[in-house]
This record gives structure tokens, C-alpha cells and sequence, in this order.
DNA sequence: CCGGGATGTAAACAAGTGTTTAACTTGCCG
DNA sequence: CGGCAAGTTAAACACTTGTTTACATCCCGG
């Protein structure tokens, strides 16, 4: 890739010029290609699509793949940055709004801020979320997916635990992280594998429905952060 | 695949038999393809691995996995299958203990009696636990994923609803059916993607020490599973 | 009208894919 | 000893993989 990147780099920074003021919905191959992209990665994962297959679906050659985003890699990083930019923007503004309330409505606002934007992320015309596509990487392919997961998540989420920290002062920061994480956990699996749920509940459960999944994630994940703390404020307190 | 079945399947009844006796750890061909392939797929997923990489890693001949287990999808089957079902024997050897408890305490119990088999699930030398590839896979491979996680899981886990349900009379089945599912998604996250959290708590927390997850999420999902119901118990009661 | 950069395309590239073949070794039993 | 089945092997099979090449267009300022 690295001479492939000395060598594409100009091409590259014409590009992004250039569709900075053609306003991203036209029509064109560069357009084609990433929603295309987004679509069958989400449903299939990374190395489960072949460019070929990609080319053929967005009706366009082969070759154009390579030419506007210089290698398979490349393109799918820039479907990752595309969606992660407004989705980012949107947790944040929600998270701004939770601090007008206090207590346990503030908990649930910040974790709704954080969970509906994920969810109801502008869904591929007919297809999967973009939320499905980051669960389905966060199996493979982890050399690039956990750069692009740090370079575009990294911000947002110390912010939400930031804030948490300040709502729950009886818990430790270790403890926040963790419960963070597994509520990070029950949004992705959500969003990759919907067919179990929906397979033991007879089908009373469907992970497709936002509102849905949002009604009953949200005071359940409310719940459990008020739970008491596992690891003590500070460790030495325990002792004195 | 259908071809093969029907030409090897002698063969394979055969070599099930024989294997019986021959207590699974001798060190032959077929067992050494079975540990290598339970841990490459878990650190690299099923379409991430190739059978050629597989064989050299075995050291064994590339054929040889085709003649022991038809093609490399049986692999992933046996595989799967010879992990499930002494992790399910545990897990329902721990829901039966439960039943000496009460309340919350119970709750907790089911809930640890759930998770714990699934996280020290026997680590290949070295490697990633099977919850790994369990959760790797959720992203590829649906079709034959499913088919596997139906068989071997689907039993057990309506074995752990129906308990919780007795639990917690209070929430109906669907709210029930919910939280098991966001319960399913921490664990599947943190095996699967353990880099994150570890990343944005410094380092405090380590989903690799199974305690320390244990002692963090029980609590957290016991106490999450006694929110107030989301559903009504009868959807008509609301309007009577 | 012409030169030149951006864009699109068919064909080829070398490597890698899962699977199968046919030959070969080994051990066992009549 | 011969026959036979289980197990192992190198080689080949028929494709698919991501990427690059060399050759057409296109459009626009000079």
C-alpha cells in the first residue's frame, strides 16, 4: 500500500476538493461506489465482499475502486469516516442537551444521546445500518479497523464517560469504563445479530424497530448503572 | 458439499467411533486440525483463515482436513460443536444450583451461572477463548453460523428464560427476552473486541481476567434485570 | 483546434482460494 | 503371503482474490 499511496496521494487531495463543492449526492461512480460499499459490508463484512462483486453491484469497473480510493482498504475507511463525522456530531449535541436534567433522567438522557444515534443511523436505502457494519468489523480485519475505530471514537467516548463519572459520583472511573463497555456490547450485538433474539422470543422481539430497542435499552441500562460499585472510590479507602 | 457429505460420511461415523475410544487427547492428525482451527478462527475469524495457513500451522497436509472433516465449513461445525456441549452442560449443572436461592441472590446466581462457563471456557494454549470465535462469527458466515448457534444454544438459552421469568414475575416475557439478549451482547463484546475498553480505561480494565469481568457484570446485569417492566405483562391489561 | 489532466475501462497480473485426484505408506486379519 | 481398509501425501484443478497496466474518452482553458 505504501507505494500506492505515494503514488494516488495528489489524485486523492483533488478528489476531496472537488466533492467538497459538488454536494455529495450526486450521482457519480466515486458516490455509487461508496454506497455500495456501505451496503454489502454491512450485510457481509469486509473480506466477505469481493471488489468484484462490489464493481459489479455499484455498475461500475473494476478498476475505479483502485483509482478513487487507491486499494479495498481505503475505500472502506473512508465509509467508516463518512458516517462516524455526523453520527459523532449528533451524540454530542445529545449529550450537551442531558445537562439541563439531573439524577437518573440525566443518566437515561445521556445514554439515549449515545445509543439512538447509533441505531437509527441513516439506513443504506432498504439495507442494514452502518452500526451493523462496525459489529461485523469489530471481528476482523483488526490492524485497521481498530485505527479507525480509535481515530474516530476515541473523542466522543472519554467525553460520554467524562460526563457519567460526574452523574454517578459514588463510582469509579474503572467502574463507569466498564459498565460503558458493556452497554457498548449490547448496542453492537443489537445491531450485528438480530436473528437470535428475534429466534427465541418467537419473533415479539425485533431488533429493527429503534424505538423499540430504545424503550427497553434505555431504562435497563439506567438501571444497571445505579447499581452499587464494585471497586472501591479509591483502593486504599478499604483499609483505613 | 452434497456430494462430499454422501462419499465421506462412512468414513466420518467411522472415525467418530474410533475417536470415542481413543480418549480425545492423543495427539493425531485430526485432533492437532481441531486445536489449531479453534485457535485461528478465533483470532482471525472463519473467511480470515485459509486451509492452506491452517495445514502448515497443524503441520499437516492440506488434503488432510478435507478427508477428516469433508470440507472446511465441517471443521467449523466440529469445532463448534465440541466446545458447546460441555460449556451448556455447565452452564445448566449452574441454573440448577440457583434453585437453592431467592430473589436477587438467585437472580445473580443465573445470571453468573450464564456467563462464567462462557469466560473460562478452556483457552486454547496461549490463545483466545472460544467466546472469541463464537463472537467473531456472529459477523460472517450467517448462513452456517446459524444453523450451528440454533442447534447447540438454542435449548439451553430458553432454559435460562424460562427461570428468569419465574425470577422476575414482574416483567413479562418479551421485557425478559429483551434483557437476555443485551446480557448476550456484553459478553459477546467483551470477547470480542477487548482492545477498546482496555484502550480508553488505561489499561484498568482487562477483559482478559475473567474475575474481574465476573465481579463487574453480574452485579451490573442483576440489578439491570430489576428495572421496572417496559411491557405490560398482558398488553390488554392497560386498558381495562 | 489542440494539449493535458481528470475519469472510465478491458485485459492481464501474480497470488491465493477450497477442493479433489491418484498414488503411496502403513497396519491388520484371514 | 495377498487383500483391504485407514491414513497420508504431492500435485493438480478450476476459480477467485486485490491490484495494476495500457489504452480510450471526456471536458475545458489556451
Amino acid at each position: 500500500m505504501d507505494k500506492a499511496t505515494s503514488k494516488r496521494a495528489l489524485v486523492q487531495a483533488g478528489k476531496a476538493s472537488r466533492q467538497a463543492l459538488a454536494r455529495e449526492d450526486e450521482d457519480g461512480t466515486r458516490e455509487r461506489i461508496l454506497r455500495t460499499a456501505e451496503r454489502l459490508f454491512a450485510e457481509r463484512g469486509f473480506s466477505g465482499v469481493s471488489v468484484r462483486e462490489l464493481a459489479a453491484a455499484a455498475q461500475v469497473n473494476i478498476a475505479s475502486i483502485g483509482y478513487h480510493f487507491s486499494n479495498k482498504e481505503g475505500l472502506l475507511s473512508e465509509v467508516y469516516r463518512r458516517h462516524c463525522e455526523p453520527m459523532i456530531e449528533e451524540r454530542l449535541r445529545g449529550l450537551e442537551a442531558s445537562a439541563r436534567l439531573r439524577g437518573r433522567a440525566r443518566v437515561a438522557a445521556i445514554i439515549e444521546a449515545f445509543i439512538r444515534p447509533a441505531l437509527q443511523q441513516v439506513r443504506v436505502e432498504g439495507g442494514e445500518a452502518f452500526i451493523r457494519l462496525r459489529a461485523v468489523l469489530s471481528g476482523e480485519n483488526s490492524e485497521l479497523l481498530e485505527k479507525l475505530v480509535a481515530e474516530n471514537f476515541d473523542q466522543s467516548s472519554t467525553a460520554f464517560i467524562d460526563v457519567l463519572c460526574e452523574c454517578l459520583p459514588h463510582l469509579s472511573r474503572t467502574d463507569v469504563c466498564w459498565r460503558f463497555h458493556f452497554l457498548l456490547g449490547s448496542i453492537y450485538y443489537t445491531a450485528a445479530g438480530p436473528h437470535r433474539i428475534s429466534a427465541f422470543s418467537n419473533g415479539r422481539c425485533n431488533p429493527a424497530n429503534t424505538e423499540d430497542v430504545i424503550k427497553e435499552l434505555v431504562p435497563f441500562m439506567t438501571r444497571a448503572f445505579q447499581a452499587p460499585p464494585t471497586r472501591p472510590q479509591r483502593p486504599e479507602r478499604k483499609r483505613r
